[in-house]
DNA sequence: ACCACTTTTGAAAGCGCTTTCAATTTTGAG
DNA sequence: CTCAAAATTGAAAGCGCTTTCAAAAGTGGT
């Protein structure tokens, strides 16, 4: 059976191709009535409007594109993918579609290029920013509309200021800010840091975050105990091995992933220390579907910002500046949430 | 500035646009000299083609689809992103698109039907593949090109025999077969199977490849010995601990994924047993990009197989299926490499 | 019954490309 | 030179939709 094609269905109806168009679509100037019966006629010839014909008449692609730039060795890492996973749902539910191009290194601002100029997509999100990004500058000439993940200069870091892009990010700073003043609060003054390598700027501000902390407070700050590593699990637990193992040892341990914490664990099990007894942990947690049992009470204390959600925002930021007639740049500045578990001792109430 | 369109540029050569478009696309009638000048003037210009007018007109959207059904926790394992960055960098290297559409579980069946009749993709690629799989009923009646990651039907496992789809696999039971024989060859008669959980059929496959290898050498099989379970590191350790707790136990592990061997290595390490020594291990290998340090003597032997490539090659075969008028169903059945690490111990030259 | 509106419908002009078919130019054999 | 065949170019008809603008139909106050 052949496609059904609007002049098809408007014609099977006795209506011109405009009513059954504006029928569809939903525009008021059409009876409930003859909405209904095109809407029933719709589904019985099984019509299914051509999206290329949608998209020539109304000069949109009613796509986004996420480039991933491929080097010698592949990162989509499991965050990219919750990432990608948010986004997806929310472009689904507003009737956008995801293009996604894997490019490698070379070609990626080509890439961009090609796919504005051949209007395949109506906006980007640009993901790993790093500064000064040419990406951003890119995407700026060509005058498409765009949103970051995350933050590609310092200055625009702390405050949250409008910077002449749009970006949504997590504040990290105050994150572990907030991590750190609920141990001390706890009675907790030496305490570790397992952070991630400093060459993205979250764990830089992070680290900021928990400096700012110790130094209002004025706890000492034991840069033997600041370490800058992968956040895996297994980085986790020999970095938390190598911190209890020596005689001077923290009480409590920030660490930035909820891998790295269940390295701690394994390695705080190792030495027979108890979590929240002995040693206590908080972590970052981007909340990655799949690592969590469910209806279970958090294992460990976190700043909890969900990588998932963070897609499926991202993702409205850039339909809504697509439907903005004025390029109009906004910014979000998500704040991680303070959930406790298990893994923090009270030390204020010392053993009695 | 505007976006230059075809006619812009026709009418800036003083050519028609039939020519120009002629020419652009390297059709023989047009004369290598006004070819040059055309793409000239197109790269000066500016000009790139609006797609959704040539896949209008075209009548095809050069897009291939990838559905990825969420369940309540997102399944994008790393597995799968490696087998998409494949197929992305073939797509792009033919000029396709990959359409990536993440939808719930019930969601799923309609939207290769909406993507099918909106003619957003020109085919599919089906992944993981369950008995009886209703997507490929689905994707038959839709009369749309598709190729499945795997196979659905038991009876088409062992022969590779055309079946009524497209589909590329592994040979997973040859693989584990080759597998056993090869430590076999080496003296081992002792051997356990640490395999993924049997829910998928490659599990299926390769305990009967490693059966059939031990029945027809008429080696004994110790079914306490042979675990399925997560492919993960973490599993990889405790199902090794266990079996080299026991006092009774193998001289070789047979294991169905990398990580799991890295696993069965920090199990062995922690009883003070060495690898390639005091215990083999083969593992299935599936070539994860980001595992391994460069330019580094494998580390276990094991059956390689790149889930990456296996990706190129089924954006291969759907694009080639789209390109035959008839529907031709091919399928492709990939061997496994044996390739060998420091992981096996030879019994043979018992200690001298 | 009439007129001035407000609703509802339709004809037709694009959107920017490909492609058919016819027209024009070039080529070369006689 | 001539003329048929080959090579090169172009006019115009779609592809299947949206949307402008005009026409037709309905509404109600007088």
């Amino acid at each position: 059976m052949k496609k059904t094609s609007l002049k098809d269905l408007a014609h099977y109806l006795g209506l011109s191709q405009t009513t059954v168009s504006r029928g569809l679509a939903g525009y008021p100037e059409v009876t409930d009535a003859t909405k209904r019966r095109i809407k029933d006629a719709a589904t019985l010839l099984n019509y299914a409007p051509s999206s290329s014909a949608q998209k020539l008449a109304m000069g949109r692609s009613f796509t986004i594109g996420h480039i991933v730039a491929l080097s010698d060795h592949i990162t989509i890492n499991p965050l990219y993918a919750d990432f990608i996973a948010g986004a997806g749902e929310t472009y689904a539910a507003h009737g956008y579609d995801m293009l996604l191009s894997m490019v490698s290194k070379d070609k990626e601002l080509d890439t961009y290029r090609n796919l504005t100029n051949a209007h395949k997509v109506d906006g980007f999100i640009l993901s790993e920013p790093v500064p000064n990004d040419p990406r951003i500058d890119l995407l700026q000439k060509l005058k498409v509309p765009f949103v970051v993940h995350g933050r590609a200069h310092e200055d625009t870091e702390d405050t949250g200021d409008p910077a002449p892009y749009a970006w949504l990010d997590v504040n990290n700073k105050q994150g572990f800010w907030r991590a750190t003043r609920h141990l001390l609060s706890l009675g907790h003054r030496d305490i570790a840091l397992i952070n991630g390598r400093e060459n993205f700027n979250f764990a830089i501000q992070r680290r900021r975050g928990f400096e700012a902390a110790m130094t209002e407070t004025s706890t000492p700050i034991n840069h033997a105990w600041m370490i800058a590593t992968d956040m895996s699990e297994q980085a986790g637990f020999e970095s938390a091995t190598s911190l209890l193992g020596s005689e001077n040892t923290p009480t409590a341990i920030i660490c930035s992933s909820f891998l790295a914490a269940l390295g701690i664990q394994r390695a705080a099990a190792q030495k027979g220390l108890k979590l929240g007894r002995d040693i206590s942990v908080v972590c970052w947690d981007d909340c990655l579907s799949g690592f969590y049992e469910a209806a279970k009470e958090p294992l460990f204390t976190a700043m909890q910002s969900s990588i998932f959600s963070a897609g499926a925002m991202i993702a409205e930021m850039v339909i809504e500046q697509i439907a903005q007639p004025a390029p109009l740049i906004k910014t979000k500045l998500l704040e991680a949430e303070l959930v406790k578990g298990a893994s923090c001792a009270d030390l204020r109430n010392a053993r009695l």
